[in-house]
RNA sequence: UGGGGGAUCUGCUAACGGUAGGCGAGGUGACUCUGGAUCACCGGGUCCAGGUUCGAAUCCUGGUCCCCCAGCCA
């Protein structure tokens, strides 16, 4: 197994030598989320690499809930969190663990640790610790707790945990090294009490262990071998081995840093996540305008193209910022292959076409998917009355506009090439229909005469559409780095969301499912909503546009002016 | 300022002393009943200065710039 594979990234090539060299037969991952907040796509990358790699390399991964904070941890977000990983399309298996199952073995590895005189408890107050900890260029002092005796240390530690203490009036501290540079090894704190009810051990404890015991030791009890965490936790490794090397674990897990996923016009901070939700200028967690796995998900993104990005963006230890436009490029790429076509007219403008007999109705053969024929066809009536996008219509085109204008033609798709004969407007000027002929002989893609008919437009047949909802969502924020500036908020895109109450969608659309995806034809991807779609009131979501070449013709067109 | 990390096309990433490559973005063209997709092509990079070497993105020395750390959060 291990012969075959390729190191990848510097995560594969270490896992590739210790293997190699029988530091370890297998391989033992983890994924150790806090149940704090919903999963985003940064975790994503995280999920992807320990799956992966214990996947590749025959090993596995455990799925790990670090729940040792107890004040904002609930199950509602482990519940989530479950789901998500699987959404994206790991398997656990029955590797399932919880930090809190481990709190009667922390509590005995502390007390190893204040027998061997290497922990203490401390009556400092936070403020306190704080001040005597030092700065970054100046070493802390010593507490004048620092030196109490092992038995006295002993006693002090059982009666935290029995409740005898008011909460912050005593923690159990390492006994390191308060002159450290590393900041992490002046006696960090191991222990602190806190009456607060914990959704999974209730009332049990009053005492709670800190990340940086808790991880390496949960990490020692099942037989992690490569604990694989983010860059800011790199300073933390000397008091991760410092925890493995001072107290009685059955192995040395190996921690090892990378640089998590930023991603432009986009922030992941669960702070800034909280206050999009907060103040309304998203749903909530599952909004598909947000990062989080859920909203991903409600936006119709599939786990394969979230799985192939991961893979894409690549592992290092370089901090990076990730161009949106390659996510958007893989749901593209997955979507293009798998989504079936559909034709949907979006901001319908009515067309009559006059030449054709009045009650007469054709059903068209329209391809499934062009890139897989597999999927078949499908029968799209065709009628006097069509709709079609008031953006295929302009009445003084551009240069270089191929669509429908007066006196122009163009090719209705699957059907036939029709000609605008008259534009009918209100009172205001605004164009309401219009009048138009059609090519009896063209049907099919065929001009018998050979003429060239460059646009072709979707379009719906009006007596049969099925009216629905649509929502435009686009990028949450309009400047590359939100997650950089303080008032993060003003730059909230106000066209992340359009929403288009009357489209018109082809018939075979009304029994749409949720959670399926559609293209709509020279539209984008679109996926019928979890949530707020109803059988008679269907509403789509888009996922991402299509590339539109055109778009960017006339955009350059505006600029040159 | 003490400590820990990091610098390769416009973005992400590979090259493990031996031709700086891939993907995305951008541009051009071909093709097309989606101005979609596809295909082809085009630009464009080793932070700087020295050194070692037949040969350096890679090793050495010295700089520069960027990120992280002073929670009883993780």
């Amino acid at each position: 197994m291990s012969e075959a594979v390729q190191p990848g990234n510097f995560i594969e090539s270490i896992i590739t030598d210790d293997l190699r060299s029988g530091k370890h037969k297998e391989i033992v991952t983890r994924f150790p989320p806090e149940p704090n907040g919903y999963l985003h796509i940064g975790h994503a990358k995280a999920i992807c690499l320990n799956f992966t790699l214990a996947e590749k390399f025959g090993g596995r991964c455990h799925l790990r809930f670090d729940d040792t904070d107890p004040e904002k941890e609930s199950m509602e977000y482990v519940e989530s969190i479950m789901r998500d990983v699987k959404w994206l399309g790991f398997d656990w298996g029955k590797h399932l663990y919880f930090a809190s199952d481990y709190f009667e073995q922390l509590y005995e590895f502390a007390v190893e640790l204040i027998k061997k005189g290497l922990a203490y408890v401390d009556d400092l107050s936070p403020e306190e610790i704080r001040e005597y900890r030092g700065t970054l260029t100046e070493p802390g002092r010593e507490s004048p707790y620092r030196n109490r005796s092992v038995e006295e240390n002993l006693d002090l530690f059982q009666r935290m945990r029995d409740g005898e203490f008011p909460d912050g009036s005593k923690v159990l501290r390492a006994k390191i090294d308060m002159a450290s540079p590393n900041m992490n090894m002046r006696d960090p704190v191991l222990y602190r009490i806190k009456r607060v009810n914990h959704y999974r051990t209730g009332e049990k404890w009053c005492i709670y262990p800190m990340y940086d015991f808790t991880h390496p030791i949960s990490d020692a009890l099942e037989g992690i071998t490569h604990s694989i965490c983010t860059l800011e936790f790199e300073d933390h490794r000397p008091l991760y081995d410092w925890v493995l090397e001072n107290v009685s674990v059955p192995c040395r897990p190996q921690q090892i840093e990378f640089a998590r996923l930023n991603l432009s016009y986009t922030v992941t901070s669960k702070r800034k996540l909280l206050k999009l939700i907060e103040d309304g200028y998203v749903t909530g967690w599952d909004d598909p305008r947000m990062p989080t796995i859920a909203g991903i998900r409600r936006r119709g993104y599939t786990p394969e193209s979230i799985r192939d990005f991961c893979e894409r963006v690549g592992v290092a230890k370089k901090n990076s910022v990730v161009d949106i436009a390659m996510l958007e490029h893989c749901v593209r790429e997955d979507l293009n292959r798998r989504a079936p076509r559909r034709m949907a007219v979006l901001r319908p403008l009515k067309v009559v076409i006059e030449n054709y007999p009045e009650g007469k109705v054709e059903e068209l053969e329209a391809i499934n998917n062009p890139e897989d024929p597999s999927m078949g066809s499908r029968k799209v009536p065709f009628s006097r009355e069509v709709y079609i996008e008031q953006e295929d219509f302009m009445e003084d085109p551009p240069k270089g506009y191929r669509r429908l204008a007066p006196g122009r033609e163009v090719r209705l798709r699957y059907g036939y090439v029709i000609r605008c004969e008259d534009v009918i407007k209100d009172e205001d000027g605004n164009i309401v229909e219009l009048r138009c002929t059609y090519d009896p002989e063209t049907l099919g893609g065929a001009t018998p005469d050979g003429r060239k008919v460059r646009g072709i437009i979707h379009w719906v047949s009006a007596p049969h559409a099925v009216s629905g909802e649509v929502r435009l969502y686009d990028r949450l924020f309009t400047i590359e780095n939100p997650g950089e500036v303080e008032d993060f908020w003003n730059y909230v895109n106000p066209e992340s969301l359009i929403v288009l109450k009357d489209c018109k969608l082809e018939p075979s659309l009304a029994d749409a499912e949720p959670g399926s995806f559609y293209q709509f034809e020279r539209q984008g991807y679109f996926c019928v909503d979890l949530v707020d779609s109803k059988p008679d009131r269907l509403v789509f979501n888009r996922t991402v546009a299509l590339k539109d070449s055109w778009a960017k013709i006339q955009q350059r067109q505006q600029e040159q002016g």
